[in-house]
RNA sequence: GGGUAGAUGCCCGAGUGGCUAAAGGGGAUGGACUGUAAAUCCAUUGGCUAACGCCUACGGUGGUUCGAAUCCACCUCUGCCCA
């Protein structure tokens, strides 16, 4: 059993950050064998947010683990936390919301985050915080917020930027913590997953959880994932990101597009690939890092498609962006017969924004029709069928005559 | 409640009456070079127009002026100081 046990915990270590503590979390894991239960893993989730994408898999595949050693994951919708504006992670406060938008956002992530977990009933609870939140009276409230200063809030990372950089700070903000805190307490957790920026608020749950004569729960935290710019945390807003919904082509050509540096971490984070041979892969005197990139975006591919999407992804890649061929397929777009001008044609063609920026991309020479450079924005052509448009590298559309 | 500083394009940030679609930087995009990596170089970065040009834009609403991001009034929001 002790076996088992530091086997677990070799398993549940990897690519964390921290675990506070770990010897808890081995004695918690014999204990509950003991007691022939599983742990409760709780996971929190902003429903602010429902698309989700690598950045959120790397907590999301570590609780995988822990159902697949035979625990259980609690889902916690942050519907109640979500009303009053979540300032994880960003550095200003975010809208409140509605609570049909929450409910919708829930869905999506109910969806998309089966990709990576088991979604089966025994392995999977998942609870509303308004469940328990919505029903605590002001007098609750005090006392909650009794159990923590006005010191130890401004230790948190992004209060403590924004109050020196003299950004507003809400109040209410300062619920937040105390609220993720009081799940744990509600639904007691053995257990919480959580990227690093989410450290404070875990912890807080720990301290509650003790005030409540509950054992505190074990708080492991994973990386914040860098986006594909290799600097910023991989976000929707900042457009860094690779979407869990995006397809095999998309996910392929963007982890193609990410520096060499961020190998590594995307393979120890984002793949099950052993230690040892993630340092063979990115060492540039053993693979060449673009192979053992292709072999990343494949690995990828894989986890949200099959194989043979992933073979296909890397395979029009190579011809469109190393031949500089054309892909097997690309968006048809209906077009009249009638000569466009060429400016015009690519804004039909949805394959830019405006007239002006079809007429730029023209005079900086990124735009062929037929594979042939167009030169003059006010050039005339007229539309056949199978017609290709293409701007840039990526992004292409065939036309189909009416 | 009093005082004071501020709100500019995707972001940061200059600009105190016309020469301002608004310096500079970042980011982004296109091109060269490559491995759609990094680094570097060039270019572009409000909309409409074939073009001349026109329109929209500097927190909001009004006003002064031939002319306002720039001056005035009121309003909204925010920082800081005092209470």
């Amino acid at each position: 059993m002790t076996v088992e046990v530091a086997q677990q915990m070799e398993i549940l270590k990897r690519g964390t950050v921290e675990v506070y503590r770990e010897d808890e979390l081995a004695q918690r894991i014999v204990e509950a064998r003991k007691a022939g239960r599983p742990l409760r893993a709780k996971l929190g989730m902003d429903p602010t947010a429902p698309d989700i994408h690598l950045g959120h898999t790397v907590v999301l595949r570590k609780l995988r683990q822990f159902q697949d050693l035979g625990h259980k994951a609690v889902l916690i919708i942050g519907d109640y936390t979500a009303r009053i504006g979540d300032p994880t992670g960003q550095n200003t406060t975010r809208p409140m919301l509605s609570p049909e938008q929450i409910k919708a956002n829930a869905e999506t992530y109910f969806q998309q985050a089966g990709k990576i977990l088991d979604m089966s009933p025994d392995k999977v609870e998942v609870r509303f915080n308004s469940e328990w939140l919505a029903d605590l009276k002001l007098a609750d409230i005090i006392k909650l917020t009794a159990s923590m200063t006005v010191a130890r809030m401004l230790e948190r990372d992004t209060f403590e930027i924004r109050y020196k950089k003299g950004d507003p700070i809400g109040i209410h903000e300062f619920l937040y913590p105390l609220m993720q805190g009081y799940d744990s307490v509600a639904i007691q957790s053995d257990v919480e997953l959580g990227g690093t920026d989410q450290t404070f608020n875990n912890l807080v749950g720990r301290d509650l959880q003790r005030i409540a004569g509950q054992p505190a729960q074990i708080v492991i935290t994973m990386p914040i994932l860098v986006g594909l710019d290799g600097v910023q945390k991989m976000s929707k807003s900042k457009g860094n990101y690779i979407g869990v919904t995006d397809s095999p082509a998309d996910m392929f050509g963007k982890t193609m597009s990410i520096p060499d540096s961020l190998m590594e971490n995307y393979f120890t984070l984002l793949t099950d690939v052993p230690a040892d041979k993630i340092k063979e892969l990115t060492n540039p005197g053993k693979t060449h890092p673009k192979q053992a990139k292709v072999l990343l975006a494949k690995m990828i591919v894989e986890q949200f498609y099959d194989k043979q999407a992933a073979e296909d992804a890397a395979a029009g890649f190579e011809k469109v962006f190393a031949q500089n061929q054309l892909p097997d397929d690309m968006p048809e777009v209906t077009i009249g017969a009638e000569p466009v001008m060429a400016s015009k044609l690519l804004l039909h063609c949805k394959l830019v924004d405006s007239g002006g920026e079809g007429k730029r991309m023209i005079q900086q020479g990124g735009v062929k029709v037929n594979e042939a450079k167009v030169a003059d924005p006010s050039e005339m052509i007229t539309p056949v069928n199978g017609m290709i448009v293409q701007v840039g590298k990526r992004k292409f559309a065939k036309l189909k005559v009416q």
